[in-house]
RNA sequence: CGCGGGAUGGAGCAGCUCGGUAGCUCGUCGGGCUCAUAACCCGAAGGUCGUCGGUUCAAAUCCGGCUCCCGCAACCA
């Protein structure tokens, strides 16, 4: 019987398309996947879709469709995209799925029957008009990060779930075991979340409808925690009929998880198992963003990468080794189309889809197809074979520590080899003397062995394009076995080659790169110009509430950055009737000498705070852009300090 | 003094745990080859290893101060 192997991507939150992000973590996992069903494990590999909560019940109303086909929409498309990308999962969860609402409830009354979920309060913030609660971090200037109206304190019923009692556990997993790769990261949860105390987790919300109701009592919905958290068990048939796999796949083997949401694993999740008295996950693979010129994408920033386009230009097997290639485990690794295309070029179409042209067009030259089976070895023949016998052992273990980029570079230096043992040999010299046949035939013959492991270990990671490979090289299926792939000498001494297409051609990187900025280009102003929709409107008041609000011009004197602080400026003003010191939060947009002469409009009657432990009185006027940044109102400088508008 | 990570030839990185020739990929330059996708192979140039100080026979590597960058947290009137 073979060992079980169960492997899991988050469940994605469907709420946009899905990009080269989702991707990352997705193709990552699948050649995983595919490494261990090679080496005969019995796997199962999860992806699936978090798709409850408020921000799609809105999605939803805005698009005037229920959050059902709001979802099922856009569900489809993530899974085209893992056809295309030829992601090879085993179950695709929906938290939507009958059965997984079950497991959920569930669950959500045993750790309420065990005492580990209490009843209590939530307190926050309130937008009355969207009728949503907001947590202080969520704030977008204080205000509701959906309408930007003013949102008040308010308080809700809400079900939290005791941390408190797991907080040694969690300690120890994270610094104790190999739980958490790379370790690095444990020391930052530790000391940012476990030292300073861990806070009870709100785990239901009465706010919106969009989720799996508490069965227990109907106002309630499970908020994200133990809905999305429990997909991992849910998903095996913890606690409901759909599946019976439960007792045979857990606990996983890896969860593999980008960085923004390694929080959740590394503590929350360990916790709620913890509680529900089950075995832990053997690993939380945590990796980093894709970067884009070295910045975060985004896509205010016009960077977001469409996985289709690229894929549609240089196959999804090229996009798949490019993003493997690049990404080490822990860091975030940089994405721009110059170095994807030179990866493609240097690596797939001169490196390797060169290697398997040369050769076979060779064997296809001197032999017409089919080698003979007389040999000669010679001088180069033996280093040749002996990097081509261990790579199989180095990329195990590389991939047992989910580090498959390291994994790559390894098949890789098979493939250079291959490429100066070419010559070395020079076949193209023996070609032209009759006498060394054997010896033409033994270089080709090792040349194509050396072709067919590099190709049977890549087939985890480019499962489209090595079939066809193998195509070429006249290998059968029983050729590119996980066991053949350490040994030399499998393949028919009389094998006979096929000549094919290009496996990667050439990118022409100018060329290519003008286009890809064209399509940018074209599909920014799309997205970009008519996306700006002002904030609605806020509720009427009476003029006196107006006449309230004093307005008044002010030169700025003096303005230095807020020490502590990366958003604040510190101005000091001549407001014609003392002079005062306002913090702003504009240090991202501006330097100090932008400001310092220039007159500004200021509410000079709000109530002095501190912000940062810097007393401000009063805050000066810009408006909001629409990629979130802020332009300050500058005023006439004909109006005089302390002029008041109206 | 909020937490953490980083600073190494033009670019991107490894080396630092366990001090002792600074290595890899790409790029550049020169050469070779012609089987191949203007690909392949060889060679060369290019680095005060952020900065200052300490320990040591010896420091990229250990210790301390400083500067700058990047995440996260907080702040954004």
């Amino acid at each position: 019987m073979s060992k079980p192997y169960y492997i899991t991507t988050p469940i994605y939150y469907p709420s946009g398309n899905p990009h080269i992000g989702h991707c990352y973590t997705t193709v990552a996992c699948d050649s995983i996947a595919r490494y261990r069903r090679m080496q005969g494990y019995d796997v199962m590999f999860l992806t699936g879709t978090d798709e409850h909560g408020l921000k799609i019940e809105k999605k939803a109303a805005e698009a005037g469709v229920t959050p059902k086909e709001y979802v099922d929409e856009i569900v489809e498309i993530f899974k085209k995209l893992w056809e295309y990308m030829n992601i090879n999962y085993d179950r695709y969860i929906r938290t939507t799925d009958d059965y997984h609402v079950e497991s959920v409830q569930k669950i959500f009354k045993a750790l309420y029957d065990k005492g580990y979920i209490y009843k209590g309060e939530y307190t926050g913030k309130y937008c009355t008009p969207c009728e949503s609660f907001w947590t202080s971090s969520q704030l977008k200037d204080g205000k509701c990060p959906d309408c930007g109206r003013e949102v008040s304190d308010a308080k809700e019923e809400a079900y939290f779930f005791k941390m408190s009692p797991f907080a040694e556990r969690l300690e120890k997993l994270l610094t104790e075991t190999d739980y958490l790769q790379p370790r690095t990261r444990a020391t930052e949860l530790v000391n940012n979340f476990i030292k300073p105390g861990l806070e009870d987790l709100c785990v239901s919300r009465t706010s919106f409808t969009w989720g799996v109701p508490v069965s227990f009592d109907e106002k309630h919905v499970v908020y994200v925690w133990i809905d999305a958290l429990s997909n991992y068990i849910t998903a095996l048939g913890y606690e409901n009929g759909a599946y019976a796999d439960f007792d045979k796949f857990w606990p996983a083997d890896v969860h593999m998880v980008a960085k923004d949401i390694m929080r959740f694993h590394a503590i929350i999740w360990p916790a709620m198992l913890m509680a529900l008295d089950l075995p832990l996950p053997k690993h939380l693979a945590v990796h980093g963003w894709i970067t884009f010129n070295g910045q975060k994408m985004s896509k205010s920033l016009g960077n977001v990468v469409d996985p289709f386009v690229l894929g549609q230009r240089y196959s999804p097997d090229a996009i798949r080794y490019h993003i493997l290639r690049e990404m080490a485990l822990g860091a975030d690794s940089s994405f721009s189309n110059e170095i994807m295309i030179n990866r493609i070029n240097s690596d797939l179409a001169n490196g390797f889809g060169n290697l398997v042209s040369r050769t076979v067009a060779m064997a296809d030259k001197y032999f017409g197809g089919t080698l003979p089976e007389e040999r000669e070895a010679g001088e180069f023949d033996d280093e040749l074979i002996s990097v081509a016998s261990s790579v199989r052992d180095a990329v195990d273990g590389y991939m047992d520590n989910t580090q498959l980029n390291l994994a790559l570079t390894e098949i890789f230096k098979l493939v250079d080899r291959a490429n100066k043992y070419i010559d070395e040999t020079a076949p193209w010299v023996l070609g032209k003397d009759e006498s060394k046949k054997a010896r033409l035939a033994s270089v080709l013959y090792n040349l194509l062995e050396s072709i067919r492991i590099a190709s049977t270990l890549l087939s985890c990671f480019m499962p489209t394009t090595m079939p066809k490979v193998w195509e070429q090289i006249g290998a059968a299926e029983g050729d590119v076995t996980y066991e053949n792939a350490g040994k030399f000498g499998v393949l028919p001494a009389n094998v006979t080659v096929h000549k094919g297409d290009m496996l990667f051609p050439r990118i022409d990187v100018e060329k290519e790169i003008e286009e890809l900025n064209q399509i940018i280009k074209n599909a920014e102003p799309k997205e970009e110009e008519p996306a700006y929709t002002p904030q609605p409107q806020a509720e009427e008041i009476e003029f006196d509430d107006f006449m309230k609000v004093d307005l008044r011009v002010a030169k700025v004197t003096a303005c230095e950055k807020v020490k502590k602080s990366k958003k604040l400026l510190c101005l000091q003003l001549d407001d014609g009737m003392g002079g005062r010191q306002v913090v702003s939060g504009i240090a991202q947009w501006y330097a100090p000498e932008d400001l310092i002469g220039k007159k500004v409009i200021i509410v000079a009657n709000l109530k002095p705070v501190k912000l940062c432990g810097v007393e401000s009185c009063g805050m000066i006027c810009a408006a909001d852009m629409p990629d979130g940044s802020a332009k300050v109102q500058f005023a006439d400088d004909a109006y005089p300090c302390g002029a008041k508008l109206r």
